[in-house]
RNA sequence: CGGGGUGUAGCUCAGUAUGGUUAGAGUACCUGGUUUGGGACCAGGGGGCCGAAGGUUCGAGUCCUUUCACCCCGACCA
């Protein structure tokens, strides 16, 4: 893409009620507008990190033979009344009537959907297990949406569901959803843990957590120095038992409770940090199997509700969350799988030829190599160039300039904002090296 | 849903206590010129129903009433 005309509306000024990182940066860079509250367009450098967070998803979900499936965003109300989720979801649960009068839901949430899907089409045991999930857009009219992509009213989220004749089936393919999903964030580069959790009012047991470490974090997670343990401080403390007014913010608060700050699982210790959510996985057993009477026949020909899992994994937030653990003063810092370019070509002053010349060579061989790259052509100075490839992140900015005249150019590396001189023949190889 | 705050140019904000030229600045944008290694400079220019509706007044961005939107704190949050 050529700089000068793409649509990347970049600003010096955030927006005033911007408060993360996330929230500043994908403002100011270009990603993201508000429409309303907790309502978002993406513009098209948010579309292709998106698109980036997704194929991954895709990828690993082959891996691990879920197919996927689009279920309609618009839902009848009918399906939530026969699972008494109209009620439990309450306002949040964004209901209209269409021109015949009949009441619709906008999908907060598939399991209705999906089971209605399954049920009276998978009806042996011998066609389970299934697992399907779709990524779509959700909307939740939450109370007090805030943070920008953090906590939207509508976001897109990639969720899934497993039907299964056994417990002992359902609880091999939770680990391994987990271990897909512990796959997926570590490709995306990010560094985080696996969480025991509260179920919350989906219902259902067995859930964890995957979370972003993150300062900005909404959740504190009690986390091992030494083994992969952790759990959500709530569910760790037992919070219920302790009453609603406690609060938790210190280590120094769980060992007055606990007595000490030992790892349960291993002889390390424990301490606090915050956590962005961006996946949920929990077995559900056969609460919405049973409430919608979804069934199939075991080898005994008896009918049975399906054990069913659920994964849920929040893309829109996923990529505030990158920025939330990939950031600095001057902007966003994508990791390689999520950049939305993997090169930046900068020509210093493009009125001279010869930078120009060799920036137009450099970008259409990387084309020739399917490298996702920009080339900067507008006719702007080299501060301000710079820093608008700082507040987008590449990953990489290849500086053609004044040092053309000694027959080098220079490769800025934003996480580190070093440069290294290279020479002008290198360059096409080490950049490929790089991407 | 309780408590608080803010709506003036695309964006960030002055101006509102005490009503009174043609409503301002910075930035962004357009033209021309100078510049070209860290958001540069000079000159000229376009852009506003002062969130909306009603009212008070000779006169309202400013005062009064109603309403809408957005934000913050809390409660809530698969």
């Amino acid at each position: 893409m050529r700089r000068s005309r793409a649509f990347i509306p970049t600003t010096k000024e955030a927006p005033s009620d911007a408060q993360l990182a996330s929230h500043i940066f994908l403002s100011r860079a270009g990603f993201i507008s508000q429409v309303a509250a907790g309502l978002y367009s993406y513009m098209p450098l948010a579309k292709k990190v998106i698109r980036k967070i997704e194929n991954i998803i895709h990828d690993e979900m082959a891996n691990v033979g879920a197919e996927e499936v689009e279920l309609s965003f618009v839902a009848p109300s009918d399906l939530w009344i026969e699972s008494g989720r109209i009620d439990k979801f309450g306002k949040e649960l964004l209901r209209f009537y269409d021109r015949k009068e009949k009441l619709f839901v906008l999908g907060p949430t598939h399991e209705e959907m999906m089971v209605d899907l399954v049920r009276n089409r998978v009806t042996s045991y011998k066609n389970l297990p299934l697992n399907l999930y779709q990524i779509k857009t959700k909307f939740r009219d939450e109370v007090r949406p805030r943070y920008g992509l953090m906590r939207g009213r509508e976001f897109i989220m990639k969720d899934g569901y497993s039907f299964h004749a056994s417990q002992e089936d359902l609880d091999r393919e939770f680990e391994v959803l987990e271990a897909a999903y512990k796959r997926i964030i570590t490709r995306l580069g990010l560094d985080f843990r696996v969480v025991e959790a509260d179920s919350g009012a989906i219902g259902g047991s067995g859930s964890k957590e995957l979370m972003v470490i993150a300062d900005s974090g909404e959740d504190t997670i009690a986390v091992c120095d030494k083994c992969e343990y952790g759990a959500n401080v709530e569910v760790f403390l037992n919070m219920d038992e302790l009453g609603e007014d406690f609060d938790a913010n210190s280590i120094t608060d769980i060992k007055e409770i606990k007595g000490d700050d030992k790892c349960p699982d291993c002889d390390g210790k424990l301490s606090l940090t915050k956590g962005i959510e961006v996946g949920h996985i929990f077995k559900l057993g056969t609460t919405y199997s049973e409430a919608l009477k979804a069934n199939y026949l075991d080898e005994n020909g008896k009918s049975q509700p399906f054990i069913m899992g659920t994964y849920g994994m929040g893309v829109s937030r996923l990529v505030a969350a990158v920025i939330e653990q990939h950031h600095d003063e001057f902007g966003c810092i994508w990791t390689k799988a999520t950049a939305p370019y993997a090169i930046n070509i900068m020509v210093s002053n493009i009125k001279d030829e010869a930078q120009n010349t060799l920036g137009e060579e450099l970008y259409l061989k990387l084309l020739g190599e399917n490298v996702e790259v920009m080339l900067d052509d507008r006719k702007e100075r080299f501060g301000f160039k710079m820093k608008d490839a700082e507040l987008i992140g590449f990953p990489y900015t290849v500086i053609i300039g004044k040092e053309l005249l000694n027959g080098t150019v220079e490769i800025y590396e934003r996480k580190t904002r070093q440069k290294t001189t290279v020479v002008t023949g290198d360059i096409f190889k080490r950049v490929m090296e790089l991407v």
